[in-house]
DNA sequence: GCAAGGTC
């Protein structure tokens, strides 16, 4: 009796089917399992993988002393049967038979179950024949084919598989469990590692961490309407994208009627059919009509299942040459798509198109039998995009006719584009994206247009977006993590440890703490790179170039050394991860609203807000996580009900705060203590009043404080006035601390704090204080000789930029004023604006601007503007005096000469005196310019 | 109770 061994119960069936030729096939059922018998040969489908790699006994307490997660390492391991029916089914009937054929699918882990079916085999008849079939598809040709050649089991391709099974087995075990017990997570709630999930989850919160820190930039686009024949035509500026304000003005300001169209172009552009379905094209075009990445293949499944498409795990993006693609049309030609057949029939391209990728286990997805929609109910818009898309790889490509004007309005260059579908092509059968077309009205080259609409449009750049379900696949297969199988899976699985939610995915705070300290203490599990390497390490396994051993045994190593690593840090990786779980992060309710407390965490900063919010605003801010990440305590405030905070800082004692309420009432008194009008008795109104802090306080409505307090309106406006006041106060404290910082280091004995609070005591509270007090008082709170004079100096500079900014003069102009020493307002006031535009490098044009705006600020009158063509033109007229030197012209404009007559006219005796320059080389000038 | 890979 001839054996057959088959990878699943349905390919069994079709190979019995197949080989059976016109012998009738019995199916029977023995303990559950399909047996296909036929002339003297049975055929047995596995299920896939019929036994598992796990630890030898004695492994399975996650908290033995002797056995820890690291003993894992080195732990024996076995082979398990998961699937007993089947194995004692096979190994009964192997006893029997006289040879034996194993026809699981043609890839690795297709050849290690063929081989874990070959030992199973040899436990109970060590000598029967044993071959192997290879086919790529289960046609009627390629089984014929693959049986009538008989192999040999690839055993190196199988152990390259088996080392595969071992290393994810104990890097994944060891490190589930010790990242599982260092966060004292047990049960249903572990938290879960592995080569491929990890790697996966760290994308997604690498992204996350890009989209918290991206910083948008503004930028401008200009855009005008235009029209010809009562045909709208839409052009952009030819430079895209302004990221300067100043330029984007210019040439939004500049763009003058008429619109002169300069060219004309025409073309066309092929949009190829597109390849036959892989997996992961099956899931991305899925998810296009709607079905998230696990819906499309358990349907798939389903529809595979009965005979309706293809198998749907596969890598292959090329027909077979043994796949009849005829006999597919004309088997859809019995469905409703038989007009569409048709179709392709009459415009069939010479070769279907092609994939960048072949493999050799399963062809591409295809359709298989004809369905009608009654049939499949909701699973029929599956089955018709994988017959549409059969259909639209034989179908030739589309065409588009493209057509591009340029366009020139008084220098400013425009660009309009349209395209119009010419050839439908590969569209008629598969209609599911778009074909949308911008039709342009015929223009000629030198024609003149109106522009009716220009738009300057401010826009903003933005962050990178978060993955869909079928992108991260896409990313993942381009990264090799995981395989067509099993990737959607990946994603399922981090969603059901609570590590990612949503759609598209974020990661929640257990994901992010787990990646964090992954990447921290043990980040080869983070990164693709494992996958890569220990496919390398396969590839060396297949040609025999290593051991299955050696390999897993330089894994073990490896492994050692992470534990090396991670060991040490149990505490610290325990505490990381559980100060970011929510229940960890609850502290309570709001005194406000009653919902709950948490804290927050965003970049480097935290604070204590309501999950109420936005509805509730009520927050309370912590010190940065520079100085500890806030935790809660076991305590419980009895007045308030809330949990203790506490800040935990590596290597340092953790910084017991109290109860946050608790802290934040005690901190207002002191700042209510510099309100003139405030009260003890107002403070208790104000807590009953659920009003809680300064902050709150200056964001409450006078008629609502009236309301909550019992307050008078009058004492309403005053005390809120106050509140702003002290508010102001304390910004510019905070803002003086953070600047003195920056030049003034911490000695012994001299804090930053204490430095401030010297300066409390001299009455210096701002940066500007800083600049008014004198250079003692600065010394009498702590700080050198050298200290005092560069605050004092910087904090000149400050003010002056700060005063500049205010005035409305730009950050460039500002930093060309000040490379040029032109450092406060009255300092460019007092220069001529001929120095200014000469030794800035600013046009004169805009320098007038700036001496206009200081001057108002300044409260004094505007200096006398000068043209950019006189300034230009007396330019020319000084220097083409041979005794002018460009040193001489700038002294010149130190005395208001700016041209030929200015300085026929001007007094000499003065410009002697305001210029520097020698008697003689005045008369001498003087006399040239007469002339 | 752990992984990843098959299959249902």
């Amino acid at each position: 009796m001839h054996l057959i061994i088959a990878e699943k119960n349905i390919a069994a069936n079709r190979i019995a089917q197949i080989l059976s030729g016109k012998d009738k096939v019995s199916a029977k059922k023995e303990s559950g399992v399909n047996v296909y018998t036929f002339g003297e040969k049975t055929s047995v489908g596995l299920r896939g993988h019929v036994v598992e790699v796990d630890f030898v006994e004695g492994y399975t307490n996650w908290r033995s002393e002797e056995r820890p997660p690291r003993s894992l390492i080195d732990a024996g391991t076995i082979k398990r049967p998961t699937e007993p029916a089947i194995v004692k089914l096979i190994q009964k009937i192997a006893k029997k038979a006289n040879r034996i054929t194993i026809a699981t699918d043609f890839d690795t882990e297709g050849e290690l179950i063929g081989k874990e079916a070959y030992e199973l085999v040899r436990a109970v008849n060590p000598k029967v024949p044993v071959d192997r079939a290879r086919f790529s598809a289960i046609t009627r040709e390629e089984i014929n084919r693959a049986f009538s050649e008989p192999a040999e089991i690839d055993f190196d391709l199988a152990a390259a598989g088996e080392a595969r099974q071992v290393v994810d087995l104990i890097w994944g075990a060891s490190l589930t469990r010790f990242i599982s017990l260092a966060a004292k997570r047990g049960g249903g709630n572990i938290l879960s590692v592995g080569r491929v999930q990890s790697p996966t989850l760290a994308m997604i919160v690498d992204r996350e961490r890009e989209i918290e820190s991206f910083i948008p930039e503004p930028y401008w686009e200009i855009s005008l309407t235009s029209e010809k024949d009562g045909e709208i035509i839409e052009a952009r500026h030819a430079e895209g994208r302004f990221t300067d304000k100043t330029l984007a003005d210019a040439a939004y300001a500049g763009t003058k009627d008429p619109l002169l169209v300069t060219e004309v172009k025409e073309g066309k552009r092929v949009d190829r059919a597109p390849t036959p379905f892989d997996t992961t094209g099956f899931i991305v075009a899925a998810a296009r009509i709607g079905y998230s990445a696990a819906n499309a293949m358990r349907v798939a499944e389903e529809l595979y299942m009965n005979g309706f498409i293809s198998y749907p795990r596969t890598d292959n993006t090329i027909y077979p040459p043994s796949l009849n693609l005829d006999n597919i049309l004309s088997t859809l030609e019995k469905t409703r798509f038989a007009p569409d057949v048709e179709w392709v029939k009459k415009n069939r391209r010479k070769k279907p198109t092609e994939g960048k990728k072949s493999s050799t286990d399963h062809p591409p997805i295809h359709p298989t039998g004809v369905a009608t929609p009654e049939q499949l109910g909701e699973n029929w818009k599956l089955y018709e995009l994988v017959v549409r898309r059969f259909l639209a790889t034989l179908s030739p490509d589309a065409e588009w006719a493209t057509m591009r004007i340029n366009m020139d309005a008084s220098g400013q260059g425009y660009i309009a584009t349209g395209s119009r579908l010419i050839d439908a092509g590969w569209r008629t059968v598969y209609p599911y994206s778009e074909a949308k077309d911008t039709f342009l009205p015929v223009v000629k080259k030198g024609e003149r247009l109106k522009i009716q609409d220009l738009n300057l449009e401010e826009k903003q750049t933005q962050p990178p977006p978060r993955y869909s379900q079928s992108k991260l696949i896409q990313v993942m297969e381009e990264l090799g993590l995981g395989t067509k199988s099993t990737r959607h899976e990946v994603i399922q699985k981090l969603i059901s440890r609570k590590y990612i939610e949503g759609n598209p995915l974020r990661p929640t705070l257990v994901g992010k703490a787990v990646t964090d300290s992954l990447e921290a203490h043990a980040s080869t599990i983070t990164r693709p790179d494992m996958t890569q390497k220990l496919e390398q390490s396969m590839e060396a396994i297949k040609v025999r170039h290593q051991s299955r051993d050696v390999v897993v045994d330089d894994s073990r190593k490896m492994l050692h050394q992470v534990f090396n690593e991670l060991e040490p840090n149990q505490a610290v990786i325990g505490q990381e991860i559980m100060g970011q779980t929510d229940e960890e992060l609850t502290l309570g309710p709001c005194p406000v609203c009653g919902k709950d407390l948490r804290i927050r965490r965003k970049g480097g900063s935290q604070f204590i807000g309501c999950n109420g919010y936005p509805d509730c605003t009520f927050n309370i801010s912590l010190p940065g996580t520079m100085w500890g990440s806030a935790i809660r305590t076991k305590k419980v405030c009895d007045i308030h009900n809330l949990y203790h905070v506490s800040l935990i800082a590596k290597g340092a004692r953790p910084w017991e705060m109290g109860c946050p309420l608790c802290q934040l009432i005690e901190q207002q008194k002191e700042h209510y203590a510099k309100m003139p009008s405030m009260t003890e008795a107002l403070q208790k109104k104000f807590l009953d009043g659920k009003i809680f802090s300064l902050y709150d306080l200056t964001r409450t409505d006078p008629a609502v404080l009236v309301k909550r307090t019992g307050v008078t309106g009058k004492q309403a406006d005053t005390l809120i006035r106050e509140a702003n006041d002290v508010l102001d106060f304390i910004r510019k404290r905070s803002e003086c601390k953070k600047f003195m910082k920056q030049f003034v280091p911490p000695k012994r004995g001299r804090s930053h704090s204490k430095v401030m609070n010297g300066f409390a005591e001299c009455g210096i509270n701002s940066i500007g204080d800083i600049v008014t007090s004198s250079h003692d008082l600065l010394k009498k709170s702590g700080l050198s000789d050298e200290e005092a004079k560069t605050l004092k100096n910087e904090a000149g500079l400050l003010i002056a930029k700060q005063q500049l900014k205010d005035m409305g003069i730009p950050a460039i102009s500002l930093k060309k004023y000040h490379e040029a020493g032109f450092i406060t307002p009255e300092q460019i006031f007092a220069s001529h604006p001929a120095i200014l535009s000469h030794k800035c490098g600013i046009s004169i044009d805009t320098v007038n601007k700036h001496l206009t705006l200081i001057a108002s600020a300044l409260n004094k009158p505007a200096p006398e503007k000068i043209s950019k063509k006189q300034f230009e033109s007396g330019r020319e007229e000084l220097l083409s005096i041979p005794d002018i030197s460009e040193t001489a012209l700038l002294k010149l404009y130190q005395a208001g000469i700016i041209d030929k007559k200015s300085l026929r006219t001007a007094n000499p005796v003065g410009v002697i005196k305001n210029s520097g320059l020698s008697k003689d080389m005045v008369y001498k000038i003087r006399e040239a310019a007469q002339g």
